[in-house]
DNA sequence: ATATAAATGCAATGGAAGTGCATTGTTTTA
DNA sequence: TAAAACAATGCACTTCCATTGCATTTATAT
C-alpha cells in the first residue's frame, strides 16, 4: 500500500484514497482500462472524480492513454522509467476483436518511419486488431 | 461526370445525384473527409443521407474509413485497384496537429509486425501525428 | 484556528454515431 | 403502361462517451 502512495507522491500526485484504489485496480489488471471499467468497479464514487483521476494520472505520467480504435479511451500504467511524455517508449497496442480487450505490447517498439519531405513526426500510434492469445487458444 | 457514374455502378452503387456530388467532392479534396465536412458543404441534404452514403461507399469499397485518433471518422477514396476490404493495401495515415487535416500516405505500406505467440493479426492501423508539409513550410 | 488550495460531487452540456419509421423516387415485371 | 417491389432519402429520436461549471467537502499551509 505504502508503495503506491510513494509512487504517486514521486509523480507529484497527492495520494488520496480514491487515487490509491484506482492505481491498485489498474496495477492488478493486465489490460488497458476504460473509464467505464473503473466506474463499474467503484460505484460509490462519482464519474467525474474517476474521470479527473485518469486525466491527472495521464498529465503526471502515471498512465498513458491508449487509442485502440474503439473510440473509447483506455489507459494503462506506464512502465517504470517510461518516458511517454517525451514520445519515446512508443510501443504498439493490440486490440482483440473477440474479447474487446486491449493490451500494451511494450516489448514491441514502433518501427521508424521515413516520411515524405516536409512532414515532421511528433507522435505515432500503431494498433493491431485481431485475436488475442487468450481467445485464440 | 459520366466517369463517376461508371465508377459507382462498377461498385454496385446506384449513382444518385447526391452520391455523385459526394464522390466528386471527395475526389477534389486531397485530404480525408469527415461527415461534418460533407454536412457543411451540402447543407440542403440531410445528415443521415450523407452518413449513409459514406457507409455505403465504405461497404462497397469505394472509400476507406480512417481513424486518425481524433475520434472523428474520416474517409478517403480508395486508390484504383485497392483491396482494403481484404486488409491488404494497409498504408499509413498522417494527421497534422496544426491544420487538423489527415492524409493518406498510400506509398507507405505498413511494416510487418511479429506478434507474440497466440496473437493473430487481422487488421492494423498506423497513424503518425505531427506537422504536415503545408504547415511546416 | 484560519486562510488557502485541492479534491470531490452534482448537474448539465456537447459532439458524434447510430436507428426506426414514414415518405419519396427508381427499377422490375406483369 | 400500371402495379408491385425495392432502394434512397428525410425527420425525429436515442445512445454513448467526453467534458465543463460550480458548489461543497477535505486536506494543507500560515
Ligand atoms: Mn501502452
Ligand atoms: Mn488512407
Ligand atoms: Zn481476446
Ligand atoms: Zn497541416
Amino acid at each position: 500500500m505504502k508503495e503506491i502512495e510513494k509512487t504517486l507522491e514521486n509523480k507529484n500526485v497527492r495520494p488520496t484514497a480514491m487515487r490509491i484504489l484506482i492505481y491498485k485496480y489498474m496495477a492488478e489488471k493486465e489490460v488497458a482500462i476504460a473509464l467505464t471499467d473503473i466506474e463499474n468497479t467503484f460505484t460509490k464514487a462519482d464519474r467525474t472524480t474517476l474521470y479527473r483521476t485518469l486525466k491527472t494520472f495521464e498529465e503526471k505520467g502515471i498512465v498513458h492513454q491508449i487509442d485502440d480504435g474503439t473510440n473509447i479511451s483506455k489507459y494503462a500504467l506506464c512502465e517504470p522509467g517510461c518516458n511517454c511524455e517525451l514520445d519515446q517508449d512508443l510501443h504498439l497496442h493490440f486490440h482483440c476483436s473477440n474479447c474487446d480487450e486491449t493490451v500494451c505490447l511494450t516489448a514491441h517498439k514502433l518501427p521508424h518511419i521515413n516520411l515524405p519531405e516536409g512532414y515532421i513526426a511528433e507522435d505515432a500510434n500503431l494498433v493491431i486488431k485481431g485475436i488475442c492469445d487468450k481467445c485464440s487458444s
